[in-house]
DNA sequence: CAATCGTCCTGCGGGC
DNA sequence: TGCCCGCAGGACGATT
């Protein structure tokens, strides 16, 4: 559920956190999650590609984190990783790896369901796999015309579907999907084909004013996974996603589409 | 070739 | 009260 607004608050934290220190130690406690062998390495650089964390290391290699539904982090530094080694009992038990760093601090990748991953790549592995992800909607490259260009290749997909698609689309999962259509009037089930274009430059609105409105939140923070700590705020403007009604009141539908839930509002979403 | 389906996993909540 | 079942879903591989 981390989406690309929480992903992103999620790396402007370890970029303070864990850059520019070495990986001393590593304990993997859920080796099948754990692919290839983690070096003892300087972290160059954290940053983010679609839902991804992606860890720049000095020996060139490349950790790839994906958080997949329950992926979270917990960082301990002084005082307090001495007293708990670095973790609450209770969240032990979903710690799938830890890395310890030269400063004595800790960094735990937990997660409960195991959906989440973690990956050592060399540095071409890297970049043919984060090259085949789709454009990220926040870059500067993403324009309108580019958005109608990329469009073409979907012209008969849902637009739901298309926008939760990695390869078409970068970083927008569930939650956002359907935030940013409500917000640009758009009807989950609308074929690309069909979209106006003045819908389509909605749409592209949308997308950029509600990742950047989420991002400036710090994200959301779902209610159903409290013991997951979380500072994102942004679960106060939802305006459909779990929700009953839209805020002109309406009542919601929600269906499946690619079997996942879709809430929208089907008055102030055109079909 | 693209769209769809099954799979992984665990906590939670609804229903009885 | 407690148990069981279904749901939540990101991403990938298999299938149609």
């Amino acid at each position: 559920m981390p989406e690309l607004p929480e992903v992103e608050t999620i790396v402007r934290q370890l970029q303070k956190q864990i850059k520019g220190k070495k990986i001393g130690h590593v304990r993997i406690r859920v080796p099948k999650l754990v692919h290839g062998s983690i070096p003892q390495s300087l972290i160059t650089d954290v940053r983010r590609r679609a839902k991804a964390i992606v860890i720049k290391l000095g020996s060139k290699q490349y950790i790839i984190i994906r958080l997949g539904m329950t992926g979270h982090f917990h960082y301990a530094k002084g005082k307090k990783q001495q007293k708990e080694k670095g973790l609450e009992p209770q969240e032990q038990k979903y710690i799938v790896v830890q890395f310890f760093l030269n400063d004595g601090s800790i960094l735990s990748f937990n997660d409960i369901r195991k959906f989440g991953s973690v990956q050592v790549l060399s540095s071409e592995k890297a970049q043919t796999l984060l090259k085949k992800m789709g454009p990220e909607p926040l870059s500067s490259g993403f324009t309108l015309p580019a958005f109608r260009t990329l469009l073409q290749q979907k012209r008969n997909a849902h637009v739901k579907v298309a926008l939760l698609d990695q390869h078409f689309i970068a970083g927008i999962g569930n939650i956002y999907a359907q935030e940013i259509l409500y917000r640009a009037g758009i009807d989950p089930r609308r074929k690309i084909v069909s979209l106006s274009d003045t819908e389509i430059r909605k749409l592209h609105k949308a997308m950029k004013n509600t990742l950047n409105q989420a991002i400036r939140h710090h994200g959301t923070t779902v209610q159903d996974y409290v013991h997951i700590e979380g500072s994102g705020g942004f679960q106060r403007y939802l305006q459909v996603y779990g929700r009953e009604k839209c805020p002109q009141k309406h009542p919601l539908t929600k269906i499946y589409l690619g079997s996942r839930g879709t809430y929208f509002c089907p008055k102030c979403q055109k079909s």
